[in-house]
DNA sequence: CACACTTACTTGCAAATGCAACTATTGATT
DNA sequence: AATCAATAGTTGCATTTGCAAGTAAGTGTG
C-alpha cells in the first residue's frame, strides 16, 4: 500500500479525526452565536456550570469542566468586568473565592440554554431520533 | 423547573457538549504526541494532506481541512523551517506554490500513523467492535 | 511553633491565533 | 488593451493562550 492510500485509511477511518472535524465546526458555530453576547467559548461553559451551582470556588468550576486554573483565572476576570459573575469572599477560607451570578446573569440563562439548543438542533439534524439515542448513549460511553 | 436543573439537563443531555468534551480531551492527547516530534496539531494535519496527496496548493489543503489561508502559510513556514515540506513554484501560475514533502517528511508518515492509531485505539477502548462500526457510521453522517 | 508541603489563585512573558489590510497575479468585461 | 473583480498568499497588530513562576493562605509533621 502507498504511503497516500495508507495516509487517507488512517483518515477517513479514524473516529478521533471526525470528531475533531465535528468539534471544530461546533466550536465556530458557538463563536458566531456567543460573539453577539460578547461571550467566548471558555466563558459560556463557566457560565453554564456557574448557572447550574451557585457558589462554587474557581478550582471546582475547573474540575468540573477540566480547564487550568489561569484561564479560570482570566475568564471570570471577564465575565466580572461585563457584570455577570462576581467573586465572593470564601466562608471559611481566605484564599479562595466563590462565584456567583449577578442578575444580569440569571437573565442571560435562557438565551444561553437557546444557543445550546438551536446548535445541537443543527448538529443532531441528519439522524433519526432512534439513531440520536444510540449516538448519546455511545458518547456518553466514551466521555 | 429551576434554572440549576434546566442548566444540568442541558448540559447533560447535549450532543455537542459531550462531543465538545470529547474533542478537548483528544486534542489534548495529540497534542502531547505530536510535540514529542516538534508538531502542533493544525501542522500535523497539514502533514498528513500533503503526505495523502503531494504537490496540493495552499488554498487546497486549506479547504480539504477547512483552515483558513493565513493558518497555512504559517504553519507551512514552520513546516518548512523543520524540513518536512517544500514550497515550489506552481506550474502554471505564478502566484501559487505547490507543496511537497522532503524526504524527512515523508519518513515522519509511519511514525503519525502510529500516533492516530494509538489515540483511536484508546478513544474506543470503552466500545465493543460491534458499538465502534455504529459510532463511525454515525459521526460520518453527521460529518 | 517552626518547617516544609500543598492548595487557590494570579500574573509576566512568549508563542499561537484571528482579523483586516496588503502585494502580486489571474480572470472577466467592455 | 484597460479596467475591475476575484484569487493566492503573506504580514502587522491586537487578543488569546499556555507555561512557569509568583503570592498568599492553609495543612501536616516533628
Amino acid at each position: 500500500m502507498t504511503i497516500s492510500q495508507q495516509t487517507k485509511r488512517t483518515r477517513t477511518s479514524s473516529l478521533g479525526w471526525m470528531i475533531q472535524r465535528i468539534g471544530g465546526r461546533l466550536n465556530r458555530q458557538m463563536e458566531a452565536r456567543l460573539g453577539e453576547h460578547g461571550l467566548s467559548v471558555p466563558q459560556f461553559a463557566i457560565m453554564m456550570t456557574v448557572l447550574e451551582r451557585d457558589g462554587l470556588t474557581q478550582a471546582e468550576i475547573g474540575q468540573s469542566y477540566g480547564m487550568p486554573a489561569y484561564a479560570i483565572s482570566r475568564a471570570i476576570d471577564h465575565l466580572e468586568d461585563t457584570g455577570l459573575l462576581e467573586r465572593r469572599p470564601h466562608p471559611t477560607s481566605r484564599r479562595a473565592h466563590t462565584i456567583h451570578t449577578t442578575p444580569a446573569g440569571q437573565d442571560l440563562g435562557p438565551t444561553l440554554f437557546g444557543i445550546v439548543k438551536d446548535v445541537n438542533a443543527e448538529l443532531a439534524a441528519p439522524l433519526s431520533a432512534e439513531e440520536r439515542k444510540t449516538f448519546a448513549a455511545l458518547l456518553r460511553k466514551i466521555l
